[in-house]
DNA sequence: GGGTGTTGGTGATCAAGTCACCAAAGACCG
DNA sequence: CGGTCTTTGGTGACTTGATCACCAACACCC
């Protein structure tokens, strides 16, 4: 029961016997709050962090003080970028929090040390986990750079409906959310409205047509 | 004498004598010239690359058949990418050529997994270069996003003239380098060629006030 | 009910990407 | 050598997106 946690993690599963108690042992299952600073510049990290539940948002404070989204870690994965700050790495701004309420393993760093150090299979994980992570960040930059905002908006909108008809989100969020300004939301969810896919209402949008939002994605090659 | 390239690599420096030997002893020293492919999708990679000579290109291959520059990998640095090649990932378009001739050491996979689970040192090598990419990307999708243009092409053209004075690159070439248009290219170089920064010829650029181009990227908080 | 802060709407203006097309400079070849 | 072809760069028109300035509607709190 206890270690069953581990089922979670597609790439733990085959882990030996012996190396899986020894990561049970050495480490904690937390709960933090929504809100919960994870890591920071500065503040050093001393937990590699696998999420059981909830989600963690990571974003870049950029020099100029605004802020952009980058990703977002969900249930069964890990927060790799802990692992730079536990390097402490002089230069940079990106910062994670808990965007609800959340369930984590926390593994400190001399069990995670030593796991890397034993066991090929939990090597695997960790570097899976890296490459993903900056695979994602490549097509997120190939969004940015090619895709237009409207079907940026409406995969978004899909995706944080998760299958439900509900995003509750300000239009100012979901412009961070997407590097862009408030006002261009605004314009763009007011098309969509035009068009009969969405309905709106104070810090919320309701998805009425999915198929159009749908098509509008489907249609532009991504 | 043989293994004198590990000075090249801070963060090997440390490394102690026995482990030093083991990574020589079980690497190669390769040279490609330039244009070759070092690392596409579906081709696997088995050896993680140090470069010691020499640039590599990394970029994406967008689904709608264009291309976007992502980073360049330099001299001492090493080419972490490989080791997502070497998981064999599935959905990735990312791919890395030879930009010059280069001169790298190869560190075949089994001897990346004996280093890895026997010296710390050189595990906190590998994820510091992991972590330095990520970190990097961050910073490149930050600029995308909040830099303006002008700004960028006149910082990209300082990077790339590496202290001299001249850029040799057409503006199609610079334009997929920083994931824009060439006709945007030709026109802000124009616009730095008018105030007296630059002077152009077919295929190159020749930087004529770098106090300018400096001035225009410091004055814009970056 | 009257502030007060939050959220959303709108027009004007500017930066940048896109499209269509052309002109000049080299490269190639008979 | 002259002629054709390819590569490179220039330009105008138009669209999309970002930015600024402002205002209106709403929620919340006393």
């Amino acid at each position: 029961m206890q270690e069953s946690w581990i089922e979670k993690f597609r790439g733990l599963n085959s882990l030996p016997e012996e190396i899986r108690s020894e990561l049970v042992e050495g480490s904690d299952v937390v709960s933090v709050p929504a809100g919960t600073q994870i890591f920071a510049p500065g503040q050093t990290a001393d937990n590699l962090l696998l999420l059981i539940d909830g989600t963690v948002r990571v974003q870049q404070r950029s020099d100029t003080g605004r802020e952009i989204f980058l990703y977002r870690v969900h249930a069964g994965e890990s927060c790799v970028l802990t692992t730079a700050c536990m390097l402490a790495f002089e230069d940079y701004a990106a910062e994670g929090s808990a965007e609800t309420d959340v369930t984590a393993v926390a593994i400190p760093r001399a069990t995670f040390d030593g796991l890397i150090a034993r066991s090929p299979v939990f090597r695997e994980f960790v570097f899976a986990a890296y490459s993903r992570r900056i695979t994602d960040l490549f097509t997120l930059i190939d969004d940015i750079v090619f895709q237009r905002m409207d079907v940026r908006l409406a995969s978004r909108l899909l995706e944080l409906a998760a299958g439900g008809q509900v995003v509750r989100a300000t239009h100012a969020v979901l412009g961070t959310e997407l590097g862009t300004a408030r006002e261009v939301i605004s314009r763009t969810l007011s098309e969509f409205q035009r068009r009969g896919w969405i309905e709106q209402s104070r810090g919320e949008v309701r998805l009425i047509d999915e198929e159009g939002l749908a098509y509008l994605v489907k249609s532009s090659g991504s």
